[in-house]
DNA sequence: GTCATAAAATACCAATCGGTAACAAAATGA
DNA sequence: TCATTTTGTTACCGATTGGTATTTTATGAC
């Protein structure tokens, strides 16, 4: 009776469509469960989509972030970015989260409350990521920290986003690769 | 009665919030008809986001094509469209268009073939646009102008979809410049 | 066996969605 | 003046939404 499988599914639904297309009708018949079942499982809509969000988050943002703690150089960490957004195969489908973030105004208090939350996480470990560039020398560029993280999670978000469309993998991977190209200019 | 004034109601409603967060019941509300008057005149709601849509490209959209064809040169171009996307007023709750573009899968087949029609549109006038500057000698960078018009297509739309989402302006503003600044970096 | 309890499903709720049938009022042409 | 057509409204349709009250089913304890 699984709570875990109704997440699965839920997030699996959530994430190749879009939360605002899937309806709560729609999971619960997909997990095989009754309404009520989910109901006294997670309390409401929004009490599922945060825990799907959440659940996203230690399965899939979690191993994102570790490529910006990893440590080498300025180059090699937008490479391995780049290889992320433009041709990794679980973001065929786009971003969960992305794609939540993309219609917050849409989503209940608690799952709202917590885009916001891991927003800002992001944008923390983009900023912690470009400093610790700077303080090695790397990227002596006359752009604040900040700027340069939001523009980096903006552009990281565009491709992804793109992904989700359809669009080409190598045209993505060519258009990041300019957008990301400012970092390493002279 | 008054075909106008709806379009304009819905024009205003569909732009300030979004397409699919406004219904057809709401719009009749706003603009003080009847849901039969509204049907017989645009036949349906895609019929009547379609029509929004002509209006939206004759009205808004038009503007903004003027500045890519004002034979100025690459960076005043350039210059120019950041101003646009970042500062003009009219673009303060984002572009419908945009909207429209991002929901695409929402729309009626209508709506969503002339979406498409806009969007080649929009993307042979960037193409247009850059393939003049390359004539000219300016931007002579090794990147096809096919890319380089989708790049820049991409980063306008991303800048104006900040606006809608209560981006700072000069924020964006200097995403925008920094995004841009791959067409005329030596 | 019986009986209490917890879990699950059926069947329902009000609200809203896009869309229409039926009908009243007003304009129009002969 | 009368018939017709247009214009607009009220009131409804079936489907779907998120969310529940109620009833059935399974599980133990004795």
């Amino acid at each position: 009776m699984n709570a875990e499988k109704v997440l699965d599914v839920a997030m699996t639904a959530y994430w190749q469509s879009d939360p605002a297309d899937v309806s709560v009708n729609a999971i619960c018949q997909m997990a095989g469960i009754s309404k009520p079942s989910l109901y006294r499982e997670f309390g409401s809509e929004d009490g599922l989509s945060r825990a799907v969000l959440d659940r996203y988050a230690e399965q899939v943002l979690s191993e994102m972030f570790v490529v910006l703690h990893g440590g080498t150089g300025l180059r090699e960490t937008l490479a391995a970015l780049i290889d992320f957004a433009s041709d990794d195969p679980r973001m065929e489908t786009g971003c969960l989260f992305y794609k939540m973030r993309a219609g917050k105004h849409r989503l209940g208090p608690e799952t709202r409350a917590r885009v916001e939350e891991i927003d800002a996480a992001a944008q923390a470990a983009y900023v912690a990521f470009l400093q610790s560039c700077r303080d090695a020398g790397d990227w002596p560029v006359g752009l604040s920290v900040e700027a340069g993280a939001k523009y980096l999670g903006e552009q990281i978000a565009l491709a992804i986003t793109q992904r989700a469309s359809g669009e080409d993998k190598a045209r993505i991977r060519e258009m990041m690769t300019l957008a990301l190209s400012v970092f390493t200019r002279p």
